[in-house]
RNA sequence: GUGGGCGUAGCUCAGUUGGUUAGAGCGCUGGAUUGUGGCUCCGGAGGUCGGGGGUUCAAAUCCCCUCGCUCACCCCA
């Protein structure tokens, strides 16, 4: 056979045990709080119909499918996230109880240009709640995230919310019509935190041609700093005689009241200038950046999209979710040096000091294993000094062997690398030693 | 997709005005060390100098093309 080069397509990769460790073990927490929420597990194929995914994204969202003719001719593409799958399983599946919570954690496919943090395949973590209007589920949406990032240790966060409705009612009262030239400005108005004031007053008036007058209606609102639900339901008179725009701020200060409440308030910022790019979104927007690292992008977004589901439906139902990007969060995390990689999965290794003696090591292993101590057991006998550096490089803290003085008194020698220090103990205290230690025996 | 930067060992890089067998550190691997890791010492493997073409007696080095990576714009997780 022909030898081929061995490579991955661009915006792809691969794990390699040391760095997906870490992120298997936030993948894990990251479920359990989901659950802690009662939301449940959904599992959806990686190919769908393309016309079940077309025209959802708005017209750059199409093209950056991958879409393709299957062995059948059928016109198929890979999901564009979570979001979509969830609202046709909704549409298929009638017999779904209302609310509709559930949680998926699964890769989605875009054929953009990969960058720092941007792939073409990454996983996204997303919970959505599907037949709730009120702002109730919104603010769970945004509690289970904040939660999430608080169990995973992301240091300093904030989460940006918005409403697409008081954007709306904004570009009613600017005069600011057609979905092109409100995309412009909402796009325009997004660089905010980037470029300043002064440089979107002038992409506004140079490429979306807004007079000054609109200029400056427009910041009379951005430009005002928004604290709290009071702050939010302060702005009502700006947005003017718009119904839409009344109609957002109510729903914004409704949610902000909520979050108050329940004492999440600190991790939560209204941010007028958040716009999101996907169309399917009506009311509710946000967006998480992590405190010196903005540049990293948003790592958890989403907002609330009532009317996706008419697109598969005569009625609309209403639905609110929010989306983790953990590859990007990982990747943040290790930039500031707070997960580390590690090779071994289990809590000690097992070195074979001799051939004689690995049947009754791979007896005494499997009784630590029912014990709770989870081994590795070395594969090779002999060479003691090759097989603790091998421990040590894997990362684990604990080395467990039994030469011959320690089989004849029917006993264990645990090492822990960290300190050096080495016991001759049984087998319960092995188990007992490695449970108590700080991390479970992860150095 | 448009513009800038960079491509030499698995990784980070050195390589003189073009000059003969292309180097270092780290990593990997074997040994010093047949009851014990980190430190030290010695050895080994590993390179079509991203690819193709051109100039030249001679190209990692100069020129052209191409591919890949990267930063900014755009968009996002």
């Amino acid at each position: 056979m022909a030898q081929v080069e061995a490579r991955v397509l661009k915006g792809f990769r691969d794990y390699l045990p040391e760095a997906d460790i870490p992120r298997q073990a936030m993948l894990r927490k990251v479920v359990a709080v989901f659950e802690s929420f009662g939301f449940g597990p959904l599992t959806t194929p990686a190919l769908e119909y393309a016309d079940i995914l077309l025209g959802k994204y708005g017209e750059e969202g199409d093209q950056l499918l991958y879409r393709f003719a299957d062995n059948g001719g059928r016109d198929v593409a890979l999901r564009y996230d979570l979001t979509v799958p969830l609202a046709r399983v909704v549409a298929q599946h009638r017999s779904l109880d209302m609310p509709f919570r559930r949680y998926q954690v699964a890769p989605v496919w875009r054929a953009e240009k990969p960058g720092r943090g941007r792939f073409r395949e990454f996983l996204q973590c997303d919970v959505d709640i599907v037949g709730e209007a009120s702002a109730r589920a919104d603010a769970e949406c945004m509690m289970v995230g904040l939660e999430v990032l608080g169990a995973l240790g992301v240091p300093g966060f904030v989460m940006r919310v918005n409403n697409r409705k008081i954007l709306d009612g904004l570009l009613d009262r600017v005069g600011v019509e057609g979905r092109e030239r409100r995309h412009a400005v909402l796009r325009v108005m997004d660089k905010l935190p980037k470029i300043g004031r002064a440089g979107v007053e002038a992409e506004l008036s140079d490429e979306v041609g807004l007079d000054a007058e609109a200029r400056s209606l427009l910041f009379e609102v951005l430009g005002r700093p928004v604290a709290g639900s009071a702050g939010v339901r302060a702005l009502d008179d700006a947005v003017g005689g718009s119904e839409a725009g009344r109609l957002g701020i109510t729903e914004l200060a409704e949610l902000l009241d909520i979050v108050e409440a329940a004492g999440y308030g600190d991790r939560v910022e209204v941010d007028l200038s958040i716009a999101r790019g996907l169309d399917y979104y009506t009311g509710t927007i946000y967006e998480t950046f992590v405190r010196d690292r903005e540049g990293f992008g948003s790592v958890m977004s989403g907002g609330r999209y009532d009317t996706l589901l008419a697109m598969f439906l005569r009625e609309s139902i209403p639905a609110v979710g929010i989306s983790l990007g953990i590859d990007r969060l990982v990747s943040l995390l290790v930039d500031l040096g707070l997960v580390g990689g590690r090779a071994g999965t289990a809590d000690v290794f097992a070195a074979a000091f001799d051939d004689e003696g690995y049947g009754a090591m791979v007896r005494w292993a499997g009784a630590l294993r029912r014990a709770g101590v989870g081994v590795e057991t070395s594969l090779v006998a002999g060479r003691l000094g090759k097989q603790f550096r091998l421990a040590e490089k894997k990362g684990y803290r604990f080395v467990v062997l039994q030469g011959p003085d320690e089989r004849a008194a029917d006993k264990l020698a645990l090492k822990d690398l960290q300190s050096g220090e080495q016991v001759t103990v049984d087998l319960e205290e092995v188990v007992r030693r490695v449970r108590s230690a700080p991390d479970g025996g992860h150095g």
